[in-house]
DNA sequence: CTGAAAGCGCTTACAG
DNA sequence: CTGAAAGCGCTTACAG
């Protein structure tokens, strides 16, 4: 059983081609009659239209791509499963490709993309503008970045949080149980505006707060090795809470916490920017700073749809980050 | 700037369609001076072939469809991560849908990939045989099935784990440990062959160290309530040491013991299948029964690859358990 | 209401 | 070595 096209349709149900297009796509006047032999022919077949050949003469392919760094981070799978689910609902198939954090592979992926004219795209960037996203913007392919944003992209709508709320309830839950020296661990900000706003977010609000010689703040790149010579530092300061502003590093920290018999919300106070399954079930249970992925992500996948479906002329919106304290941030000691 | 197309191409470098084809395909003989202009014009225009046109033509569209139940499971994420990687590296796209244990969605999306003529597709079946499944068998697409398989479509090879090395690993430590009463809970069991096959293999197993009435399984479906009450039962017959055959409801356990006061390893000893990055970060660590996700995607996928490429007849692969011993383990009391 | 024809962007025999 | 032509499976004016 090869693949049924709409000849064979045609052929069973004794019209032609045309008007088995039409019958099938409710365009044009058909006699109920026909339109009914024609749909019964076509259950009968099997028939699957061609989506490609159908893409190639109306220049829709109802297709997104969707680009995260990398799906394994739980963060990533939950923003991709609210924007496909979305996007799922408006009628869009939406193709995962990941990009390990890689841009090479990350350009090799929307290049093929491209090449498959989705309709849009929907991007969560790593670095800078990359020639292949440029060619996007040029053949004005509907674009939105999600979670994070390039500098140099402007013409771009972005999704993403904004991390003042989240950061100054925590700061202040800090505040209120008395503690005076915070720090602050801003993951891989190269290159990242969103780590970088973060931070500074970070810096300006716990400068109304706390002493100037109470705030602490280092940067990890990727690795085991820099998580744990960071957390020395903080702990060698005497740092009381730290908050973290990727959550990967958080999980890290824990991890080399737990093998070194420390005690989190004893020892020392801990808050990690995303609201992961994983922080309720350690003990205790991490207090964390939401950023509402899954309104980024249903938010995101309804931007892109407004472009693509012409409606208007979306803009960026950013979500508010959320403050959930749980027991990992204990009384100053 | 909309697309460029091949038309482009050999206006600008002076010369045909068909050479130009030829050109940036490599076949047939071209002068070295054609093909250099050639490319050189493509490379200037930033053409990029339209790949639904080329499918069309040539029945290869280096699109494989991946299909899991949801990629915010850990599980899943890595397993499709693995089978995304091995494929990029042969050359194909992934298109990676999420079915959320849901079997309209499920049909929805193959309909979809199989309308765009993918060269294959990946899934990790959710219940039995559906209509869009048995399409793909008729239409002869290679599929192939991972981490479970569906009873009644034996002409489908799948890749996925034996449950028994792993089992055996972690009761013969039990039994080690001097545990008597051990119990087990089975998961969503229902139109699953492969829950059903770890707890055939759990009974059998046992029965082999413990003594039969040691010997305790309940089964959960999806939700808190219940797997609560199944925690309740195990701890009301004295049960000191439980596996679980479905870590998601083992996370769910670990969270309401957490909130409980109960301590595992203590009070309660526990051992989940998959070895998610989430175990670790508990305190104590959980032990787990590896299914070596990793290497089932890539087999998986290597597997797709020599149906879609024709080479021998690729058969199913079991990939053996591994049981990898933590501190959720105690000894008897 | 329905059919024949053109054309979307490619590839592939077929001539030259 | 290179070009003109047919055709992949559709949709969409255009006639009838």
């Amino acid at each position: 059983m090869a693949y049924v096209t709409i000849r064979d349709v045609a052929l069973r149900s004794g019209t032609s081609i045309s008007t088995v297009s039409r019958a099938l796509n409710n365009s044009g006047r058909i006699s109920p009659a026909t339109k009914a032999a024609i749909e019964q022919a076509a259950r009968e077949l099997g028939y699957i239209p061609d989506s490609r050949a159908k893409a190639m003469r109306s220049t829709k392919t109802s297709l997104v791509a969707l680009l995260v760094p990398d799906i394994r981070n739980p963060y990533f799978a939950d923003l991709a499963y609210a924007i496909q689910d979305t996007l799922f609902d408006a009628g869009y198939c939406t193709s995962i490709g990941t990009s390990s954090e890689n841009g090479e592979k990350q350009d090799a992926y929307i290049t093929s993309m491209l090449s498959q004219h989705v309709d849009g795209a929907i991007i969560v960037p790593r670095g800078g503008a990359t020639p292949a996203m440029r060619a996007i913007v040029e053949k004005n392919v509907p674009m939105v970045f999600v979670d994070r944003h390039v500098s140099d992209m402007h013409e771009v709508p972005v999704v993403d949080s904004d991390p003042a709320p989240g950061l100054s309830q925590a700061l202040n839950d800090l505040h209120d149980r008395g503690f005076t020296r915070v720090g602050y661990i801003s993951g891989p900000i190269l290159d990242s505006p969103t780590f970088q706003e973060r931070e500074a977010a970070f810096r300006t609000i716990a400068g109304t707060l706390f002493r100037e010689d109470g705030i602490f703040v280092e940067s990890t790149s990727f690795g085991h090795v820099s998580c744990a010579s960071v957390m020395r530092k903080m702990r060698s300061w005497g740092v009381q809470a730290v908050i973290f502003g990727y959550s990967q590093d958080a999980i890290q920290a824990i991890s080399l916490m737990g093998s070194r018999g420390f005690v989190i919300g004893k020892d020392i106070s801990l808050i990690s920017f995303d609201d992961l399954e994983m922080f309720t079930l350690t003990t205790p249970r991490i207090s964390v700073i939401s950023q509402q992925v899954q309104k980024i992500g249903s938010l995101g996948a309804k931007l892109l749809l407004d472009r693509v479906e012409k409606r208007g002329r979306a803009e960026s919106q950013r979500v508010k980050t959320l403050y959930i304290p749980r027991e990992s941030v204990a009384a100053a000691l």
